[in-house]
Parts: C-alpha cells; structure tokens; sequence
DNA sequence: GTATATACCTAATAATTCTAGGTAGGTGAA
DNA sequence: TTCACCTACCTAGAATTATTAGGTATATAC
C-alpha cells in the first residue's frame, strides 16, 4: 500500500505498541496490524520474523510457546520492561518526526 | 538525529518539496532542510547527490549549471511537470501514512 | 601557506525489507 | 483420499536506501 521506503524503520514501534496492549504471536502480528490499519500496513513474514528475532536479542520482547488443541503450536511474544522504555522513546521521537515533515511540507495539503 | 531508517524513504519527498518552492542546488538544499528542521534532518551529502542524480533521471527534476563570480559553480536543480504530480502523490502518501500510524500507536501521547 | 567554507562527486559498508521459497498441523470438498 | 487452503513458524538472496569516508576544486582569512 505504501511507498516500502517510507514505512521502513516503523517497523518496531508497530510491535513494540501492538504487544504493549498484550502478548501476540507473529502470524497474529501481521494479521492485526493489516486489520487495524485497514489494509494499510500489510507487514510480509520475511519483515516481521527477522525483527522479532532482533528485538529479542536485544531484550525488548520475550517469548513463550504454547501449544493448541488444534493447529501449530503458537509462539507468544511479551514486551520486556526495557522495552517499554523503548517503546516510550520510539514513539516520542515519531511525534517529532511528524511535527518537523509537516513544518516543510506543509501541514494542510491533501 | 531521527532513526536512520525512519526517515528514509522521506528523501525524493522533501527534495521535491524544497524545489517546488524555488530552484535549489544540492549543497543550498542540505542546509536548508537542516535549517529548516531546526537541525532535525541533517541530510547527508552523500545521501542527496545519489538522490537528485536518481530524480534527474526519472525526469523530477532537471538541472543547470550557473557559474558564480567568486566559489565554484552551482548545480541548479528544478522540478519538472512529472516532478510535480510525484509529490501531490507522495505527499497524499504521506498525509495518509501519518494518519494510519497515528490510529494504531496513538495520536495523544508524548 | 594553512585552515575553513563552499560546492560537487562516488565506492564500500550497513541496515532493512521483500521475494520466494521451505516445513508442518489441521479442515473441507470433490 | 487427495488436493486445496488456512494456520503458524522459518530463512537465504536480492533490492533499496543511507551513511561513512573519502576525493576534487574554488576562494577567503589569518
């Protein structure tokens, strides 16, 4: 839907928000961020695993397996508490970001 | 200042916003986001030159040089018609963008 | 004559995303 | 019972873009 480019580095602050909420698994991931967004934000697997496999590494998310009745087992990510912290300063600096693009670019067009 | 990879895909947007206003040549436009964005979006220079050569060849923009009495000469750069219509699009992108991510991460916090 | 500012440029590296696969469990229809 | 499809995980290679770290050249100030 839009530009990769421009989308490209949101990528965490997207799960770090969603697992704020509650713990997801990955394929839960993709499915709600295309729900919420309208379709807007249509996040591949081959984007979202590789990340969540970074943002575990560095200790923003933990993970847990669990099993179902019925289907593959599914694996559930947490965020950490330093994540949060992350999340925070992410999400902080996504307000700036928007404020000074649309002090150039003008606020009001289109 | 920002995340790297936050603002990248914003280059052609801010580019061909600058040169919608007038005609700028590639060191005036480095200084001139940098000032404008009150030191936010430090551009690199290596960043820039590759993108206005891409732009120029996708037909932009269009360049000429100009010759100064004292300092090397300039590059000018201005947008062309196809410029134009590239940056109503990418700036509706944008606009739309922001809105998307403002809904899932939260438009009122920090 | 040496540092600094202007003004252009590029090759190599880094970071991220997408493409295009693969594995496996379970359901429903022909 | 076989084939398609959905769930659910994964990764290697290609593509894209930004930064790093240089290079060239003109001109001014000390």
């Amino acid at each position: 839907m839009f530009n990769r480019e421009l989308v490209k580095g949101s990528t965490s602050l997207l799960v770090l928000q969603l697992l704020n909420e509650r713990d997801m698994y990955g394929y839960e991931l993709v499915k709600e961020m295309d729900r919420r967004s309208d379709h807007n934000l249509q996040m591949k697997e081959g984007t979202l695993y590789p990340a969540l496999h970074k943002m575990e590494k560095q200790e923003y998310i933990e993970c847990y397996w669990q099993n179902q009745k019925k289907g593959p087992a599914r694996k559930y990510y947490r965020i950490t508490a330093q994540g949060k912290e992350i999340l925070a300063e992410r999400t902080s600096e996504w307000h700036r970001y928007v404020q000074v693009m649309n002090n150039l670019i003008g606020k009001n067009e289109s």
